[in-house]
DNA sequence: TTCAATGGTCACGTTGTCGTGACCATGTCA
DNA sequence: TGACATGGTCACGACAACGTGACCATTGAA
């Protein structure tokens, strides 16, 4: 303890909850690894080849916030060479509950949105 | 079996539904606008009243996004000075069904969130 | 000796998102 | 005449997200 840090800035706390989740699983990749993850255990390459069009960097990146929000935890086994595996936590599987929802809401209603999207675009170039 | 679809061109349109979804909703904006339209009709200062802290620009902004998807719809009355009025289309009321729940699990977690970053935050700071 | 495999990190540049402030048209009121 | 209210648009800049390619350490195999 070397250091006292400055509380006052803390005072701004997060005064949305939802906003705080949307920020980190809105992003490119974050609800895609936990989906990949369901199934079961995954090791860092194994995750790479499953997803596909993803690079290591935002893997890597996207992997160490999941675990910092505590969704997923990782397993490093000092090895050679390492293995290091990515599993999915509690929280992270109750999760997917909710969310799963409204995959399937999208799902669903992908089409009509297209549609409006469409329709829109049309009514506009009439000009 | 009359037509046979060009399956390999599918593959670059919409390669997932809840990704064009969560591209439009986890914005900044758009799901503080679609829960303050859930009671009912506003206009458009009426909007920016209502969420406060956001621009006409980015509330311009949205709100275009929003109707071309199909979620709210936007009538203007040619009076003076204009009124315009948005509210939430059925899609839009449905959407907020299974959103609902992702803001309860939200509410729900945040805490465990919070304090799994703070455990995170503080393994690292041991180095 | 050099290569491959694992699981990354770092520097860099590009693109996208977001906010600020200026500006616009119109008719009414003072 | 000028200000005000409504519902915007536009140009600009700051900043974050994202992707690319280079690099790193280790050890066993060729």
């Amino acid at each position: 303890m070397a250091t006292i840090p400055d509380d006052e800035e803390m005072v701004f706390e997060q005064p949305c909850p939802i906003r705080d989740v949307l920020d980190r699983i809105g992003d490119q990749w974050s609800l895609l690894i936990l989906e990949t993850l369901a199934p079961g255990t995954l090791r860092f390459n194994a995750l790479m080849r499953e997803i596909g069009d993803i690079s290591k960097q935002m893997l890597s990146r996207t992997l160490k916030q999941l675990e910092q929000d505590g969704f997923i935890t990782r397993t490093l086994y000092p090895e050679v060479p390492p293995r290091v595996e990515y599993t999915l936590t509690p929280l992270g599987r109750s999760f997917l509950e909710p969310m799963q929802q409204l995959v399937a809401w999208a799902d669903t209603h992908h089409r009509t949105i297209v549609a409006a999207r469409a329709r829109y675009q049309a009514l506009q170039e009439q000009t």
